[in-house]
DNA sequence: CAGCGTAATTTGACACTGTCAAGATTGAGT
DNA sequence: ACTCAATCTTGACAGTGTCAAATTACGCTG
């Protein structure tokens, strides 16, 4: 075993110097790049099996490592977990503002196309919405700081499409701003869990459900 | 130590032979009623930690019993914790039929009762309610059949309390009813899950929410 | 270019988990 | 009194996260 990490090292140290080249077959002792590496295999397992089929062990050997790598880079497994659910945040936040900036629809599609999107996201992107949104994580104050303010940024962004909604006369503007983005994001956000955590079977109408949700939401007097 | 059974064993035997006395200091062999003290001792740990913080040999140790011993009543954890969540189920349908039968309250007054009740419930047994509607149990079929008869016939009650609340016009009567009731219930459990999750802080106003919530509902033209 | 320090990685170990197979203990019924 | 089936225990295995102490390799300085 010994010899054949030998060999392929002298293998590489021949043809694969370069970082920007194909995929190292047989990594070397310093792998170049691990913590990228971890937190893709780590997402590739999450999205495959949901955040409790994720073990440390497992990831490290799917990376081609010891098991206990991973703690240079991640002091716990949970602290893996925030960078992930970070990730999974600024991209989520990315295409928030991307639709919210889209000024080509009136206000009224763009509410319905947000909820569309946002629970077609949801379903799509399951187990990194679950570790994003989900006591794994929250419960118990395990956050990392910056997953905080990212987090937290993101909920802002919500109360903005509020206010907006709003403004337009789309949602309540006899209602407190804050509250209403409270209670209609969390109409969203049970729509989703009730979906992905498979209390509502496979074969729901989404479609529909996101067409009421709308309505329920829209409708108010004068 | 098994001197020290033996011994407890006779004095048990000429003072504490009778089922109705109370807590049985050190219980013989066979314990008498560990299928109840199991699920009761169950209970308690997830209340004070969690479904997480269970596991089966605590557990054991706690009723005073070796790490298998569940195994007679229960062929899994996972079977363990459907019984918990199936009581779950029957506690909480009697209160929501018996709030639901109270005919004592005008629709509008019951529909925001309902409201108010459903978030303190879920907030005071929180770990319960994430047992009952989480993905612990329903993701990835691992429900028991009993478990998902008493599921469905809650959501039924839904549907139906629903149904009324559209027959007051408190709930647009122009929407389907099992739609209604399916972004209601969401609504509701989305709010849920933000607290017990710790998504909302602690201090969240949740009487305020719980208004808000029912003013958005019930608002529709007409 | 030799050596050294430090960063990156591994090995060993520990406590904990769920669960299976096999054995031990007991109360009830003939 | 003896047997049987229900009940409970012991031993074992594979898996988990994580700490402490080696080991390996890279890059810098002399």
């Amino acid at each position: 075993m010994v010899g054949n990490i030998e060999k392929a090292h002298v293998a590489m140290s021949l043809t694969d110097r370069n970082p920007t080249s194909r995929i190292p077959e047989k990594p070397a002792y310093h792998h170049g790049d691990l913590q990228r590496s971890l937190l893709d295999a780590a997402r590739k397992m999450i999205r495959e099996g949901g955040v409790e089929a994720l073990s440390l062990r497992k990831l490290a050997e799917k990376v081609g490592v010891s098991r206990t790598a991973a703690y240079h880079y991640f002091t716990d497994k949970n602290a893996l977990l925030c960078h992930l659910a970070e990730q999974g945040f600024y991209a989520w936040r990315d295409q928030a503002e991307t639709l919210f900036a889209d000024r080509s629809l009136d206000p009224v599609a763009q509410f319905r196309a947000y909820i569309h999107w946002y629970m077609g996201y949801a379903i799509e992107h399951a187990e990194i919405y679950d570790l994003m949104f989900g006591r794994a994580i929250w419960k118990q104050e395990k956050a990392s700081e910056s997953l905080k303010a990212v987090a937290y940024a993101t909920f802002q962004l919500q109360v903005e499409m509020t206010r907006r909604w709003q403004a337009h006369g789309i949602l309540s503007p006899r209602e407190d701003s804050l509250r209403v983005a409270q209670v209609s994001w969390g109409a969203l956000h049970g729509l989703a869990r009730l979906m992905i955590d498979g209390i509502y079977r496979g074969d729901s109408p989404v479609e529909d459900m996101c067409a009421c949700a709308a309505t329920l939401l829209m409708q108010h007097k004068s």
